[in-house]
DNA sequence: GTCCTTGCAAAATTTTTGCACAGGG
DNA sequence: CCCTGTGCAAAAATTTTGCAAGGAC
């Protein structure tokens, strides 16, 4: 890993690191924590936490899951795209999108019944995008 | 609302599907609690939660946000496709997937500066597949 | 009347944070 | 040394649940 200016590179965070690249399985911060903590039992949720997300800024690792932790609603329950702002995680309706969906009947994935695909598009809303100049 | 079976159209249901119609901000629970509690200023946000997984359940809404609430990382940072189980919410890698990304070249979303797509997989893992039978 | 639904409050879950101390560069 | 990072514990934020009373049908 290349430290980032100002960013030290801790045993804890090394070996969060080493652990989340050594499996495919996508874990959380809880089972990442246990994962570290046969190697560093005295490491902290709180500093998994911190790690997983100064990893993440620096494109280290992927946060999987859209962005926000806040499940959101929409009453239309008919078929649409969205578009999710990086920013604020504040998501909209697409309309007039004729953009096709990717081809699923070729799509097989090991171990899986691929039934779906979905699309989110995702940009920056007029406020955001007007906050960063 | 078609009522399903063994559900009831309570006036907490009802104000609540009319409220979430009204606007198209896909509130997060807590945001749609205020907005009902103006007409009714008793119901309680678990209400409000127990009736949004009923709406969502028989489709007269849609949830959005991937699924699961928690967050997962991967350790792998280079672009690549993932598919989550509807039903465990696991997720895992997609390997040799030549499915072309939508085109986001001619997509514009009023109010947004568009900048990307994300495309993601769904289906059923092998555990949760044999449930189901 | 039956039994699904509600309000309330407590609990459970998931994530963030304050603080004093440790330790990387 | 300096200042970022850590462990611990408490707090915050989000969602679920038990229970007695209410109300749809």
């Amino acid at each position: 890993m290349l430290p980032l200016s100002k960013t030290r590179m801790t045993r804890q965070r090394i070996v969060i690191l080493e652990e989340l690249r050594k499996v495919d399985s996508h874990p959380t911060a809880e089972e990442l924590y246990l994962m570290v903590r046969r190697r560093l039992p005295k490491i902290s949720l709180g500093t998994v936490y911190r790690n997983l997300e100064l990893l993440a800024a620096s494109n280290e690792i992927a946060r999987l899951d859209s962005a926000g932790s806040m499940r959101r609603f929409d009453g239309n329950p008919m078929p649409h795209r969205h578009i999710r702002c990086q920013r604020c995680g504040m998501m909209a309706d697409v309309f007039g999108d004729h953009a096709p969906a990717p081809d699923i009947s070729r799509v097989t994935v090991q171990g899986f019944r691929v039934s779906g695909v979905r699309v989110e598009y995702e940009g920056l809303c007029e406020a955001c995008a007007s906050l960063r100049g």
